[in-house]
DNA sequence: AAGATTACCTGAAGGC
DNA sequence: TGCCTTCAGGTAATCT
């Protein structure tokens, strides 16, 4: 469930460790993770150079020397990448699907490799064009929104406050763990409205975001089943107060949390804290 | 426009 | 032991 400090936390390990190689190689295993056409990142990647790799939103976006493109990967829900040896052909690691092998490197780790387990991760090259496309489908990062847009934001969409901000339109980079955690800490209820909300509370439910997000990718992140960096899975696990927490007390007020589905998703809650 | 529903997938967990 | 169902939760597509 890489949401923005786990994608964070991939994205500096993938710049540290890959940026100013060279690709030289490349494999698919399974061309639908390009949407079913494999072509054009057979063609275009070998011989580029990785200049950096940043992170836009949930994207996982590789600049490449060539053409202005760039290589963009959203992971999903079960997106991996790691380093091993080159992957010969009818041996691939479980749940492989795609290899690009960089120069540079000793023998057991010139790969980089693509894991996932549900296949739901998409692979993008685009150029500059279709990267703005791509783009404008994505709201300011929720790193980066200042109190004002945030609040403009949030006060125009009447439904809940649970949705809007999973919205990736909206603003980018929350999912769920973060949504409900970032909730509780404001004291907000996942149910109301977002345009009922006044300056204060806009305020305070981003202070509370940027914390959070903020103390995850200082511990990589949260590993809360198949999530890992390159160099390992993350720790804020340890530091959620409510998601997948249903049942035991609230650590503020001490009732029992609640869960219940709301925008169609597994929301955890204090019914007494949250307003 | 917003909500609900379904689809995409595999694996883990729980019931019997 | 094993079969079955449910759930995990990011996003797009479809329908109301």
């Amino acid at each position: 469930m890489p949401e923005l400090p786990e994608v964070q936390t991939i994205v500096s390990d993938l710049n540290e460790m890959v940026s100013r190689r060279v690709i030289s190689e490349v494999a698919v295993r399974l061309p639908k993770m390009m949407g079913g056409d494999a072509d054009p990142f057979l063609a275009l990647l070998p011989g580029a150079q990785i200049e950096e790799v940043i992170r836009l939103g949930k994207w996982v976006c590789f600049k490449l020397d060539r053409n202005k493109l760039t290589l963009v990967v959203h992971l999903r829900m079960t997106g991996q990448f790691e380093l091993g040896p080159w992957p010969e052909t009818d041996h691939w690691p479980l749940h492989c699907h795609v290899a690009l092998r960089l120069n540079g490197f000793p023998p057991d780790q010139e790969a980089l490799l693509y894991r996932d387990i549900r296949q739901f991760g998409r692979w993008f090259l685009l150029d500059p064009t279709e990267l703005n496309i791509h783009l404008k489908k994505l709201g300011p990062d929720s790193l980066l929104i200042s109190p004002e847009e945030f609040h403009t934001r949030l006060t125009k969409k009447k439904s809940s406050l649970k949705s809007v901000l999973l919205d990736q339109s909206v603003i980018a980079g929350l999912g769920n763990i973060y949504v409900d955690e970032s909730l509780f800490a404001a004291r907000l209820s996942p149910t109301r409205s977002a345009a009922s909300l006044v300056k204060e509370e806009t305020d305070r439910l981003l202070a509370e975001i940027k914390r959070l997000l903020t103390a995850s990718i200082a511990t990589r992140g949260s590993t809360t089943s198949n999530y890992k960096g390159l160099k390992g899975p993350g720790s804020f696990q340890h530091q959620h107060q409510v998601y997948r927490h249903s049942g035991q007390p609230c650590p503020a007020c001490g009732a029992q949390l609640e869960r219940s589905v709301v925008a169609g998703r597994t929301t955890t809650f204090c019914p007494d804290c949250q307003r």
